[in-house]
RNA sequence: GCGCCCAUAGCUCAAUUGGAUAGAGCAAUAGCCUUCUAAGCUAUAGGUUGGUGGUUCGAGUCCACCUGGGCGUACCA
């Protein structure tokens, strides 16, 4: 629809010099009866050309030229407004579009050829994922779909880094667990990993190895057998919702092949960076930043942002034009200082995208809980899986804006909940496939047909129309923006609007040629659902 | 103290990025199943968008200040 109008309005603009100028916005009003969609453009230029809105809205009208098969109605409302009423057969005309691609409605070739990489997850194995990183892995995979739905050809990526004071004293907390079942007396330490899991893995060396292991460094076989186990965890977390990452990046590569002293020669040579108290300082007072930070520590240790900066080096590298990173807030005073450093050295760091989410809040009647993984009072995201299911946990996780902060509310996960609204657009899914195999099954032969779309006349039929049109521009724009919670709220109306439709609207056992329009119609609201559920990760049932 | 984020119906959240009368779900009340799935539909009720100013044709949205919350503010990641 909005491109029928900017076509023709790019066409007056030969004759309207002001309207070149102009950046076009046509919005969907909020109320039906303004038109389907309408423009501001007479508004936006009252000032300009110092003339009265609703007379430029009148120019501005009159030098359209409108093909009235397609819009069968305008008008100037308001201040000035210009609302346009698209006619019943080019609404209908979507159907055709949908069911001849019904795998591709909606993808878009806007950035076909395009690479991009998205950074999510990336704990450090040194427990199980908690409900924290749920909301943090389900954006990063959305927003994966999202981009492929636009084009792009998108890795998914794991950062992590298993060397370091946590991972020393995961060894250690599995070592003293080891030496707990062998029946010594040990001293568990309250910074030390409380989990169970802990014991857990401490329990599998001993059946595996028996007591010889009494004299290894906590950092060897400990620290390794709990990295495996906690990653081979969180994988398989990951994997019940529907989440493969396709590239593992270990930090301690990049200490391996050379990749951090290579980039602090770098930032010496440039003069960016200096020595003071035996540490190493970076210069981002000079690169818009609030002052210098510490890069090596006068121990020889880098701090995080100087293999931060060498990591997104790599990416840059590897060719992508598209990184995005997915961080909780806790990391929002970070991302600054690696992203001015990356630009200092000339990269173009506007090809990197910093999607930040809000914290998880979990409460169980009405009280927080506080998560902590050293005291493994936390939730976990398996747990979570468990009580709500994959896809309840995926939809919740993607319908609330990534800024604002979340609730979780664990009492209402744990009840069986027809509260949740994943089972109402999958119900809507259900009933249309109820409807295909009842038509299946009838003795007369019947199936679904563009021939008489125009017999979609109710306004419940029309509102379902328009409904379709929106798809495309949902998802670039849920895309673009990174903001799934778009697409949430697109599919929860389509499916509001198709409930409608079916209390009113009978679609078999009708008069034939009505029927077939109706099927036609029901097969592509159905497609549509099947794809938006599938852009979050989320089944389309085919019965409940 | 400083930086980022947030504050909208009883609860959880939207609002086409500055548009016309601020919308959904849950909870509440009253109805609708002999015909394609009632996990559905219809109706009613619920609001000074935390507060005060400002910018303009027009503000939940932008600016300033204030109030209240979250996350940071390291030679931790």
């Amino acid at each position: 629809m909005k491109e029928y109008l900017y076509k023709i309005f790019n066409k007056a603009s030969e004759k309207l010099e002001y309207l070149k100028e102009l950046e076009l916005i046509f919005d969907k009003p909020k109320i039906e009866t303004h038109g389907d969609l309408s423009s501001n453009a007479a508004l936006l230029l009252t000032k300009k050309l110092k003339m009265k809105p609703r007379e430029i809205a009148e120019e501005i009208l009159n030098s359209l030229e409108i093909d009235p098969s397609i819009i069968n109605r305008t008008e100037i409302a308001g201040p000035g407004f210009i609302n346009f009423f698209f006619s019943p057969q080019y609404l209908a005309a979507i159907i055709k579009e949908i069911i001849d691609k019904p795998n591709d409605f909606g993808r878009s070739e806007k950035y076909m050829g395009k690479k991009a990489n998205v950074e999510f997850v990336s704990a450090n194995p040194t427990g199980p994922l908690t409900v924290g990183h749920g909301r943090n892995a389900v954006l990063g995979d959305t927003a994966a779909n999202l981009l492929e739905w636009l084009g792009y050809s998108v890795d998914r990526e794991y950062y992590f880094n298993n060397a370091g004071r946590q991972m020393r004293i995961l060894g250690d907390s599995v070592k003293l667990r080891y030496k707990e079942f062998l029946g010594e007396g040990i001293d568990f330490p309250p910074d030390y990993y409380q989990g169970d899991y802990i014991k857990e893995i401490a329990k599998k060396l001993l059946e595996e190895q028996g007591n010889k292991l009494i004299n290894e460094d906590p950092e060897g076989i400990f620290k390794a057998a709990a990295e495996k186990e906690i990653f081979k965890d969180i994988e398989s977390t990951l994997i019940r919702l529907k989440i493969k990452h396709k590239v593992f990046f270990n930090e301690n590569s990049l200490y391996e092949k050379g990749n951090i002293e290579k980039l602090l020669k770098i930032f010496e040579e440039k003069g960016l960076s200096y020595k003071k108290d035996d540490a190493v300082w970076l210069k981002l007072s000079q690169m818009g930043q609030e002052q210098d930070k510490v890069i090596v520590k006068s121990s020889g240790e880098p701090t995080y942002r100087l293999p931060d900066m060498a990591y997104h080096i790599t990416k840059f590298e590897r060719g992508y034009d598209l990184m995005i990173d997915v961080f909780g807030s806790d990391h929002n005073a970070t991302y600054p200082d690696v992203l001015a450093g990356l630009k200092a050295l000339s990269y173009e760091v506007e090809k990197i995208k910093v999607l930040i989410h809000q914290f998880v809040t979990i409460t169980e009647n009405g009280e927080i809980v506080k998560m902590s993984t050293r005291k493994a009072n936390y939730i976990t995201l398996d747990q979570l899986i468990d009580e709500a299911g994959s896809d309840v946990v995926r939809y919740f996780f993607n319908m609330r804006s990534a800024a604002s902060h979340m609730n979780f509310d664990l009492s209402l996960a744990k009840k069986q909940s027809d509260e949740n609204p994943v089972f109402y657009l999958q119900y809507a899914h259900a009933r249309i496939c109820s409807i295909i195999r009842m038509m299946e099954e009838k003795e007369e032969h019947i199936e679904p047909s563009t021939a008489n779309l125009n017999l979609l006349n109710a306004s419940e039929e029309q509102l379902l129309l328009k409904k379709l049109h929106q798809f495309k521009e949902e998802v670039l724009l849920s895309a673009e923006l990174f903001e799934p919670h778009r697409i949430c709220a697109y599919l929860e109306e389509l499916a509001s609007l198709f409930h409608k439709f079916y209390t009113f609207h009978r679609v078999l056992g009708i008069e034939k040629s009505l029927s077939e329009a109706r099927l036609a119609l029901v097969t592509a609201v159905r497609v549509v659902l099947k794809n938006g559920l599938s852009m979050l990760g989320v089944e389309a049932p085919e019965r409940m």
